[in-house]
DNA sequence: TCATAATATCTCGACGTCGAGATAAAAATA
DNA sequence: TATTTTTATCTCGACGTCGAGATATTATGA
């Protein structure tokens, strides 16, 4: 059965046959696969009132564990976003009263980031609806598909990591 | 070797291990290695003058074959956005040579877009080199890997496509 | 044929992100 | 301690995208 990306190769193949393919059937689906799940999992999280940026933010300090602290400078570090990017959502998340800024008192420069009781509430609601999707999603693949492909992902991800990642 | 989902994977599974996550080692990491390579693909473009949605509006003409011509409405759907985005890019693509505007005789609503001879030039160079930089990223691979990877993403990717998307 | 509906694209205003520079606090050093 | 450098965050203006509505053209059918 071929996919979209499949027929983008074939393309490729007739009119360049000089230039070698091998990365595109895998990075071309990753980026496939990600841009059509976004719209599914996006409204999901638009029913509760978040867009994508502000349930990772959520989603970030909910799995840090208690006291669902974090500094800011972590958080843009690891979502991969710009500080000022960080500055607007925490914004949005803060009057919707979703997160505390509670002073740092051993860094007066940044205000800690916390989630909030209403804040946990929804990340955990709306974490285990997004974790259904993306159970149902990967449903076309048996067990040992699904085993295999996160494995040979960690594999690429490592590389990846490796030569393009800070330290993480 | 854990890399960055993993991670994200054990602190789920120690706050919420009421909650499966079988998704998430996939769908994580098929956004995450689209996130971490776009930048490198990114900076090749730009030493081009390109950005990613350019690059994909020229790609997609190219790879049509001659004599590169095609409908806007088949451009905004093959490229998942809008068509006021595809718009934008075409009128920057316009302006710096790269496409023209043929009026449709066939339709006077539309005029259609073109890769001019220059545009042909560019994006054959940026294409090589873009796959140039992918074959690269996928080199942490086995030549094993590389296919049993790639064939596990295009059975996901077909059941997504037929969950998500139009008949393509 | 003429009016109406459907289609293709463009215009406009709003949104989220970014990079550069500003601001404030902490750390290093004289 | 006073000064300089570094660090952490925020402010500001610009960019690409989007959705809704506007415009122009084609298709439908009374």
């Amino acid at each position: 059965m071929a996919d979209h990306v499949a027929r983008i190769e074939a393309q490729w193949g007739r009119e360049r046959p000089d230039v070698p393919l091998d990365g595109l059937p895998i990075i071309a689906r990753a980026r496939r696969i990600t841009l059509l799940t976004r719209g599914p999992i996006e409204s999901l999280f638009e029913e509760h009132g978040l867009n994508a940026g502000e349930f990772d933010v959520l989603a970030t300090l909910r799995r840090s564990g208690k006291p669902y602290t974090v500094r800011p400078t972590e958080l843009f570090t690891q979502l991969m976003i710009n500080s000022s990017s960080l500055t607007d959502r925490l914004n949005r998340l803060e009057k919707a009263g979703l997160i505390d800024r509670p002073v740092n008192r051993e860094d007066g420069r940044s205000r800690l980031v916390q989630l909030s009781r209403h804040g946990v509430q929804v990340i955990d609601t709306v974490f285990a609806k997004d974790m259904a999707l993306e159970n149902e999603i990967v449903g076309c693949l048996t067990m040992d598909e699904r085993k295999a492909l996160a494995g040979l992902l960690r594999k690429l991800a490592v590389g990846v990591e490796a030569k393009y990642a800070g330290t993480d």
